[in-house]
RNA sequence: CGGACUGUGGCGCAGUAGUAGCGCGCUUGCUUGGGGUGCAAGAGGUCGCAGGUUCAAUUCCUGUCAGUCCGACCA
C-alpha cells in the first residue's frame, strides 16, 4: 500500500480527553476516529490489525468445532422480556421502538438470541454438542465510556454459546474453549493471566467462570495472583487471608469509653492508641428480598474493606447499597458511633471471616461520642454468621499462606459455564435418548477484538509510539524512500514491488516533499515491526539499504539484493 | 445518580464588552533532503445552543445541551 494515497493523518499532541498511552496512540496514529462519546470509526490500518486478530480467533474457535453464524444487531424486546433480562439490564441496553411500537434494543450480547436459533431448530440430543459463534458488533451504554476503545460503547466482540445434553459436556467444552483462548491470546504475543472471576450479570454468581485478563497497568481490573500456589483470581471474588493476627483475648466485660468527636476507625484509634486491626468497622446495609426491605449489619476489622461484590453474592437479594443516613437514624444507629451489640431483631450482623469472634475489639458503643473498648463478638452478640466479606489486600497471603502479589489487568476474554440459567428461562426442550424431554446445559464466551487491540497496544509501546506484536500489525515493513533525485525513485519502486512479491506486507512511504525526519517520526508511531530506509546517502555510497527493526532499535544495513531474505529472516525472528 | 471542570477553525490552546488570535495540520510557491527544514503567501471560525442585561455580548447573567474528570455514600 502507498502512504500517497491512503487517507491517513498522524498528529504530535495528544487529544486532550485521551489519558492512557493506547487510547493517546490509537488516535496520534490515526488509527480510530472519534465519532462519539465511546464511539469510535475503525479507520485502514486499524482495520487491518483488526481482521488480523480475528482471524486468529476464527482460527482457534473452528479448530475446536465452533460454527461461526451472524446474529443480527437488533433483536426484539419480547424476547429480552422472555429471559426475564429486560428489566435486568437497565440502562446498559439501549432500546427503542420501531413504527409499530414494538420494543427492540441493540444487542449488548447475545445469549437470548443464540437460545432462541438453538430452540427452534435442534429438537434431539443428536445434535449435542453444539457450539456457535459469531464477531460481531455490540452496543453498552456504559455509565462512564473512558479510556478509548478499552471501555468504548460500541465495539467488535466475538462471543460464542455451547449447548450439552450434561456437565461433563459442559466441562469438557469448557476445557477446550480456555485452551483456545490460550491459544488466541499466545498467538498475538501478550502477557496474560488467567483468573476466577464472579458470574456478574451474565451468570449465577456461582457459576464456573474465568477472565483472561492482559497485564497492563492502566488495566481496569485488580487481580491477586500468587506465584507459589498458582491462585490467581479477580479481586471481585479473591480469597486470600491477613499475613498475621492479632489476638486480642480478653475476660474483662464490656466497657464504655467517652470518645468524644471520634467518628471514624483512624481517629478512634488514635485516640485510644490501638492497632486498627483491633477495631471493627461497622457498616449498615439494605436490600430487597422477597420484596422486603432488608438491613445486615456488616462488619469488618477496622483495617479492612467490604468487597460488595462478594457481600452480593452472599445475601440473597437485590438492590444491595449501604444504607443512607435516614435510614441509619431511624433504626436507632447513630453514625460514627455503630456497634453490632444490643441491636432489634430486624437486623442481621455478618462478621467476615478474618474477625475471631472470641477476641475482644473495639466497637461503636450507639451511643454517640462513645465506643466500647472490649466487645467480644460470640459474648455479646445475637444473630449474627460469618462470611467472608473483606477486599484482598496486597499484605495478604493465599489460603495456604504463600505470598501474593496484587497487580492490574485487562480483561480481554470472559468464559462462563451458565448452567439452564437461559434455557430454562427460554423453555428449551430436547429430546432425550431416553425419549423424554430434557433441559440442555449452557456456556457462554467472550472476547472482546477491538479491547484485544487497545490492550496490545497498552502493554506493548514506548516513548515513540505503538510497537505492533508482528502477529497483528497493520503491517509488515514499512519502507520509507528518501530520495531527492528521481532517478533513484524507480529503484525504490522495484524494491517495494519485489518486498510485496516475496509475501511481505508492505506500506511504502512514498509521500513527496515529506522530510526523512517527518517520516522516521510517523512510522514510529504507527510501529511497524520493520522499517526499511532507501535513501540516497547510503544507496549511492555503498549500495546499501537500511533495515531496522521498531522493538529493539536494532539496525542493519544490507545490499538492494539481500533486503528480501533479510527481512524474511527478521521477520520470523520476530514472531 | 452526585460533585467539579470545560465548550473558541481539523487537533492542541490563548484572549477580549466594540463580532477574534497563536502553535500544529491543510493549500500554493520557493527552499531543504538521514530525525517533524526554513521563508513567504493563502484557505478555514455566525467563539456549543437558547434566552436575558446592554447602544453593543464570544466575553456578564440565566437556562439548556454536550464533553471530560472525580465520586457513588468504608460511618
Amino acid at each position: 500500500m502507498k502512504l500517497s494515497k491512503v487517507l491517513w493523518q498522524t498528529f504530535k499532541e495528544n487529544p486532550s480527553d485521551a489519558e492512557i498511552p493506547s487510547h493517546q496512540l490509537t488516535m496520534r496514529a490515526g488509527l480510530i476516529h472519534k465519532a462519539g462519546s465511546g464511539l469510535y470509526n475503525y479507520m485502514p490500518f486499524f482495520l487491518r490489525s483488526l481482521r488480523k486478530v480475528e482471524k486468529i480467533v476464527r482460527e482457534e474457535l473452528d479448530n475446536i468445532g465452533c460454527q461461526e453464524i451472524q446474529m443480527t444487531v437488533i433483536t426484539p424486546g419480547e424476547l429480552w422480556q422472555e429471559s426475564g433480562r429486560w428489566e435486568k439490564m437497565g440502562d446498559l441496553m439501549l432500546r427503542f421502538k420501531d413504527k409499530n411500537k414494538k420494543d427492540l434494543c441493540i444487542s449488548p450480547t447475545n445469549e437470548e438470541a443464540v437460545v432462541d436459533i438453538f430452540r427452534s431448530s435442534v429438537k434431539s440430543y443428536k445434535d449435542l454438542p453444539l457450539a456457535l459463534y459469531q464477531i460481531n458488533t455490540k452496543f453498552r451504554d456504559e455509565i462512564r465510556p473512558r479510556f478509548g476503545l478499552l471501555r468504548g460503547r460500541e465495539f467488535l466482540m466475538k462471543d460464542a454459546y455451547s449447548f450439552h445434553k450434561d456437565k461433563k459436556s459442559l466441562d469438557d467444552f469448557y476445557d477446550n474453549i480456555y485452551k483456545a483462548y490460550q491459544n488466541i491470546i499466545s498467538r498475538i504475543g501478550l502477557k496474560y493471566i488467567v483468573v476466577e472471576a464472579d458470574g456478574g450479570a451474565m451468570a449465577s454468581s456461582d457459576a464456573k467462570t474465568h477472565e483472561f485478563q492482559v497485564l497492563a497497568k492502566n488495566g481496569e481490573d485488580t487481580i491477586i495472583h500468587c506465584e507459589k500456589s498458582g491462585y490467581a483470581a479477580n479481586i471481585e471474588k479473591a480469597k486470600s487471608k491477613r499475613s498475621q493476627k492479632v489476638e486480642r483475648q480478653t475476660s474483662e466485660l464490656k466497657e464504655e469509653v467517652e470518645t468524644p468527636g471520634k467518628s471514624t476507625i483512624d481517629s478512634v484509634c488514635a485516640f485510644l492508641n490501638i492497632a486498627e486491626s483491633t477495631s471493627l468497622k461497622c457498616l449498615l446495609y439494605k436490600y430487597i428480598s422477597n420484596n422486603k426491605d432488608q438491613f445486615l449489619m456488616v462488619v469488618t476489622l477496622g483495617d479492612d474493606t467490604v468487597n460488595e461484590i462478594k457481600l452480593g453474592t452472599i445475601i440473597k437479594g437485590d438492590h444491595l447499597r449501604m444504607a443512607n443516613d435516614q435510614e441509619i437514624e431511624t433504626l436507632g444507629l447513630i453514625k460514627g458511633y455503630i456497634g453490632p451489640q444490643g441491636l432489634s431483631e430486624e437486623i442481621k450482623i455478618l462478621f467476615d471471616s478474618e474477625i475471631s469472634i472470641k477476641n475482644a475489639y473495639v466497637v461503636g458503643a450507639n451511643k454517640r461520642d462513645f465506643h466500647i473498648l472490649n466487645l467480644v463478638p460470640e459474648r455479646d452478640c445475637k444473630k449474627y454468621f460469618q462470611a467472608d466479606i473483606r477486599l484482598a489486600l496486597s499484605s495478604d497471603v493465599s489460603i495456604e499462606g504463600f505470598p501474593i502479589e496484587i497487580t492490574k489487568g485487562i480483561e480481554v476474554g470472559h468464559i462462563f459455564q451458565l448452567g439452564d440459567k437461559y434455557t430454562k428461562s427460554l423453555k428449551v426442550n430436547v429430546l432425550g435418548e431416553d425419549g423424554k424431554n430434557f433441559i440442555p446445559t449452557m456456556g457462554c464466551y467472550g472476547i472482546g477484538v477491538t479491547r484485544m487491540i487497545a490492550a496490545a497496544i497498552e502493554q506493548s509501546h514506548d516513548e515513540k509510539g505503538i510497537i505492533w506484536p508482528v502477529s497483528i500489525a497493520p503491517f509488515q515493513i514499512y519502507l520509507v524512500s528518501i530520495i531527492k533525485d528521481e532517478k533513484y525513485l524507480k529503484d525504490a519502486e522495484d524494491l517495494y514491488d519485489k518486498l510485496i512479491s516475496g509475501g511481505l506486507e508492505v506500506l511504502f512511504d512514498d509521500r513527496p516533499k515529506l522530510g526523512p525526519g517527518h517520516k522516521f517520526k510517523d512510522a514510529e508511531l504507527l510501529g511497524i515491526p520493520l522499517r526499511v530506509t532507501f535513501g540516497e546517502r547510503d544507496f549511492i555510497e555503498n549500495g546499501t539499504i537500511e533495515i531496522s527493526v521498531r522493538r529493539t532499535g536494532e539496525q542493519r544495513k544490507v545490499k538492494l539484493d539481500s533486503v528480501l531474505s533479510e527481512c524474511q529472516a527478521l521477520y520470523s525472528s520476530l514472531k
